[in-house]
DNA sequence: CCAAGTCATAGCGTTGATGCTATGGACATG
DNA sequence: CATGTCCATAGCATCAACGCTATGACTTGG
């Protein structure tokens, strides 16, 4: 630990590293996520520091969740959710039963 | 860090916490999903540790999970979908408009 | 009764997400 | 230009999830 790199660079090495399949579709889902949260707050016309006094969090909190710089925990979510009037929602859905 | 309490006691404890709301909310959704994962595994017939090995992880990883002993974060979730053959979701669907 | 398989937990080191403060740049506005 | 707002990042401390090993309790089959 001590590499110093930024998260930008650090989620693109995410996604190249091999073996990466699941942390790629994690990455990915913290980007969908992020692109969403955006979306919600601006709808509202709040800053992302109106976001986050709202969330109980910093406004840098909320810059590096919607820019994807890691992969969200639930209750963060959580807590964003219900800033946002939302609700969240994990689940496992079964793939395509095979053709 | 060192209070030393196993987690049964510590999620129960987490439920009732004053702003507990949303860590409710999170230790309620680890429980769904733990109980999601322990059917599809059942229904496969496999045993913690078939699973285990096959989303990368070891028994009591699996038990843990399965027991809601923790909130999982989306990477362990995404192992052991695909394990599992199935895919994760996860969502900020907004609440039913003000009736 | 003994052996093997399954699951629950404790204990502990490691790692990564989160919390926070402090900047810096971009943009508007007076 | 001086201010103020908004967003992006760096850097660092802390905390909880994870990974793993080792047991213990139970169940089942010899």
């Amino acid at each position: 630990m001590s590499e110093r790199i930024d998260w930008k660079e650090l989620r693109n090495r995410r996604m190249a590293e091999p073996g990466a399949a699941e942390a790629h579709e994690a990455t990915r889902i913290a980007y969908e996520l992020g692109k969403t949260v955006r979306t919600m707050r601006e709808e509202r016309g709040w800053s992302q520091s109106d976001l986050a006094s709202r969330a109980a969090m910093t406004q840098s909190a909320v810059a590096r969740f919607e820019a994807g710089g890691t992969v969200p925990t639930i209750p963060v979510l959580e807590r964003l959710a219900r800033a946002l009037d939302a609700d969240v929602e994990v689940r496992l859905t079964p793939r395509a039963p095979a053709a």
